[in-house]
DNA sequence: GGATAATGATACGGGTCCGTAACGACCCGG
DNA sequence: CCGGGTCGTTACGGACCCGTATCATTATCC
């Protein structure tokens, strides 16, 4: 059951949730930061900044800085690994589920008022 | 007509565009620089830096940065107002209109690939 | 013409991010 | 126990962006 869009319904779409995001949203999060978050609020656990890095094609230090600052805001928290006390482990919090949620609600609702064409 | 997505549906098609955003593309631009972008392209111009600062809810120097940054990438251009010449009319390229259009692609591919729920 | 208003650009101090390189902590095999 | 490999973090120089305040240019109105 695929989803249907047409190209000028899904720019419509992307334009819309874009003013939504800078207009109300608390953070101002970039392409990077918003592909590591929702890669760890949808895919399973456990997530490791190698993995992360791995996953998006970009080095290491650019995981650290996206953690440090999604830690300031709440989004996210990091643990040692007690097995291997040399990896860390990312962890999700209820304000980054919240957000997560609140961008799939965003996204839902311009859709449906995306008129066809 | 209205759109219908889940949310399940909304949260990975927003993650796997980012995806392919972060990894592929040769521009690494913000929301707000998206959401201009988008604007410029699909609203009907004329396009002033004021007319664009108001739409976003942002101050002027951040359309203007935003349009230094754009310009440099070719993505659009910026001419004086013949009868207003205090006025800045932005202008599209043939480069930013072929990434809007790769964009609009990039999102219908990836929603055609969307499983149901 | 002169005062006023409006537009876009710029200056400034502060923050974030980049990629490369180096670092400390840790595991593991010999 | 110790050298090599792996993990995440930090240092560094440079680039970009932020918001506030100010600027030069242009239009408008009396």
């Amino acid at each position: 059951m695929p989803l249907e869009i047409k190209p000028s319904q899904a720019l419509r779409l992307w334009r819309q949730v874009h003013l939504d995001l800078v207009r109300d949203s608390d953070f101002d999060l970039s392409a990077r930061q918003t592909a590591i978050l929702l890669t760890i609020y949808l895919e399973l656990p456990p997530h490791t900044v190698r993995g992360l890095a791995a996953q998006l094609g970009v080095t290491k230090p650019v995981i650290t800085r996206a953690l440090d600052t999604m830690g300031k805001l709440g989004l996210v928290t990091r643990k040692r690994d007690a097995f291997d006390r040399r990896n860390v482990v990312i962890q999700r919090t209820v304000a980054g589920a919240l957000a997560v949620e609140r961008l799939a609600d965003l996204v839902v609702e311009r859709a449906k008022e995306m008129g066809g064409g």
